[in-house]
DNA sequence: AAAACTGACAACCGCTGGTCC
DNA sequence: AGGACCAGCGGTTGTCAGTTT
């Protein structure tokens, strides 16, 4: 769809000139892409004003910067947030919150708002039908002790290929009785191998900044990693991150569980839910 | 086949903090 | 000191493709 002109210059850093008299809005045009592209490329990243005016464009600095940074940024990533990367985010935003800025430096090539995103559409609707906010405890536990848990597991089993059974195939679909599938990691979160400490410290509270171990806690001890030091509160002992390289990747014979969407819906199976549900009404009493 | 609904993602908005003059 | 400008952040909205009814 083409953007549009706006007539007038919105509130946001009323410029100078008259040059917010046409800003154009809505979504970039392939022309705007190969300009923006080009300028950047030439001119380097920074001074998003002049950008704008200097490359021809009818936009705002902002809404430059923006679409460089998230979409036409050589090295950001597209595609579905693998389970690695997922694991790392409900990790991180178990210590920080909604710093989603923070949270992408820690998963090369993803946007914040990419995150946000992922964070909004997935997340929270899992929240939503456990009829728990989001930053409820009770959610939290689901997390850790469901959710994180099976992630892991499947990291695991995809990081051994052949190990007794396929490195990504769905409980439910090797024919692991619901049940199984959920009762084999225990209601104790110490009781299951891929454990995370760092979780685990927040358990009984609800602040998020409450006994957490270091980032390198939680990919050293789990060996998520490809081997990866881009990390900038860490450089040399920062969490692992997940490299294109490094992606957990569904097999040529897989059922596809590992692309990002898939994942999520088969840990919320329907008998998932139900023993959720049911954990959590013990928690509470 | 078409309307209604839903999910995912792109883009915008308001705000904040930093820098410069 | 304080105003102007700017970059960046997080929240929110808009759009569109896919799915369901």
């Amino acid at each position: 769809m083409e953007g549009h002109v706006i007539a007038s210059g919105s509130a946001e850093q009323v410029g100078h000139d008259d040059a917010m008299a046409d800003i154009r809005r809505g979504p970039w045009t392939a022309e705007e892409d190969s300009m923006l592209k080009t300028y950047v490329t030439i001119h380097g990243e920074g001074r998003w004003n002049s950008v704008a005016r200097c490359a021809g464009l009818k936009r705002t600095g902002k809404s430059c910067r923006l679409r460089w940074l998230n979409y036409l940024r050589p090295d950001v990533r597209r595609g579905n947030i693998n389970l690695k990367e997922q694991l790392l985010i409900l990790e991180l935003h178990s210590r920080w919150g909604n710093r989603w800025s923070k949270i992408a430096q820690y998963l090369p090539g993803r946007t914040d708002n990419e995150i946000k995103n992922y964070w909004r559409t997935r997340v929270q609707k899992q929240a939503k039908q456990l009829k728990c906010d989001v930053n409820s405890k009770q959610f939290r536990d689901a997390m850790r002790y469901v959710w994180i848990p099976r992630m892991m597991e499947r990291i695991r089993a995809a990081s051994e290929p052949y190990s007794g059974q396929p490195a990504a195939t769905d409980n439910h679909t090797a024919g692991v009785s619901p049940s199984t599938q959920v009762g084999a990691f225990g209601t104790d979160p110490a009781d299951h191998p891929y454990f995370m400490p760092a979780i685990s410290g927040g358990a009984s509270s609800d602040s998020s900044e409450a006994q957490v171990s270091s980032i390198s806690d939680v990919t050293e001890c789990y060996d998520l990693s490809g081997g990866n030091n881009n990390y900038p509160d860490n450089p040399q002992n920062g969490p692992v991150s997940c490299q294109p390289g490094t992606d957990v990747q569904p097999s040529e014979h897989s059922s596809g569980w590992f692309d990002g969407g898939d994942s999520l819906d088969g840990l919320w199976s329907d008998e998932n839910m139900w023993f959720l549900q049911q954990q959590l009404c013990d928690a509470v009493l």
